[in-house]
DNA sequence: GTGACTTTGTAACAGTCGTTACCATTGGGG
DNA sequence: CCCCAATGGTAACGACTGTTACAAAGTCAC
């Protein structure tokens, strides 16, 4: 590729990228063909400038006067977070968690596809999720194998998330979202992400607090 | 307050207090009475150096050559998150989602209790979720004011998230927390927080192609 | 074709954050 | 009672990130 210069892309842009990536979207499918920076500023509640800067780090794809092509700019930043191809997706955990995330279509939209799904209790293995079966989590490594499945979720009880951790780990997974509170060890070829609802409340919770007081005062 | 000086705390420290208290809760569990910066630096892959920071600039309490106690520690960190006393929590969605946040234990523990629990789907409305009973929306006014509910999380369909977020703005619910993709817009005094697992996957997503042209070259 | 307007791309600046290095204090052993 | 090892507190530094401001480039009307 001429383009993706050999930069260090700081996290933060990285961060917003999916941001855009989902107003872009909504653009498109509302029929609008170029946005321009001042109005993607106002949909995504970022500084016009930072977007133009973030964009730069890739290239130079807008028209000035224009603004930047709607279809062209998913595409290149699909091209950039390497989402312009399927991943595959294995569940752990077959409750109401991973019921969710399997139901939702946001995934599907993105590439993501959820192709196995592991439980280990036995009412549940055999049922199926969508059109998944659940499978019993002893067949997880040869399944991830065979399907080449990049992506590991973990929707289990806490006691269970070290455990599919390694197991996701061991079977080949390059990216491992623990949905669990518990802090996960995995080996460093694997990149983990946590989702915990308490720590967004916690740290939300801290700015409720501040601005009461600040009320108070 | 003797302490919590008047000055301003990075965002960064804000997002890290809930993961010490994490870990500090679960080392308290394990028996344990005083931890050093070193030992919570292990279990949370942060800087030793930058736990101590962080907890300085709201007082100093561990003591040099010994660590940190533990209960005190805990006690202090709820207190500056505002997490020392109960939350009430409103919940709009019966969906597995929402089932999955009511029924998660995490929340209790911490001081979030689950208080209301919402849908418009009338094969939904009466039936119960753990001990709570599901209400039409249309109760959602009344319920949020009369319990003094602060926190609403939002796990309805994409569809229905501005609306959720409009009428538990207006009830007077401080926080939100939207699971859903949709970029809603709040009032200022409510303060917004977004979940989408897909931005996190992207976001994990980029540095996996990162690593696997790294290891290509 | 020209001028006014719009919008991007980028250089320069300032603030913030995290890290490294060092000093101060505590507890324990001889 | 003194000395040593362990550990927290803090100052100084360097990197990075985001913002502001401006110049370059394109578009549209007449």
């Amino acid at each position: 590729m001429a383009h993706t210069p050999n930069e260090r892309i700081p996290e933060g842009v990285i961060e917003r990228l999916p941001l855009y990536l989902g107003v872009l979207i909504q653009l498109r499918s509302g029929g609008e063909g170029t946005v321009s920076s001042a109005r993607l500023g106002e949909l995504t509640d970022i500084n016009p400038a930072q977007i133009r800067r973030d964009l730069t780090h890739f290239g130079s794809f807008g028209k000035r006067g224009v603004g930047y092509d709607i279809t062209m700019l998913v595409e290149r930043i699909q091209s950039i977070l390497g989402a312009d191809h399927v991943h595959r997706l294995a569940l752990v955990g077959a409750g109401h968690l991973g019921s969710a995330i399997a139901d939702y279509n946001g995934l599907r939209q993105h590439g993501f596809h959820v192709t196995a799904i592991f439980d280990n209790d036995p009412t549940k293995t055999g049922s199926h999720i969508g059109d998944i079966a659940v499978q019993d989590v002893s067949e997880l490594e040869r399944t991830v194998k065979d399907q080449g499945i990049e992506i590991g979720v973990i929707a289990v009880p806490p006691s269970a998330a070290q455990e599919a951790a390694d197991r996701l780990s061991a079977a080949g997974v390059r990216i491992i979202l623990n949905y669990t509170p518990v802090i996960v060890r995995v080996p460093t070829e694997v990149t983990l992400h946590n989702t915990d609802p308490v720590h967004e409340l916690l740290h939300t919770l801290y700015y409720l607090s501040k601005t009461e007081s600040v009320a108070r005062a």
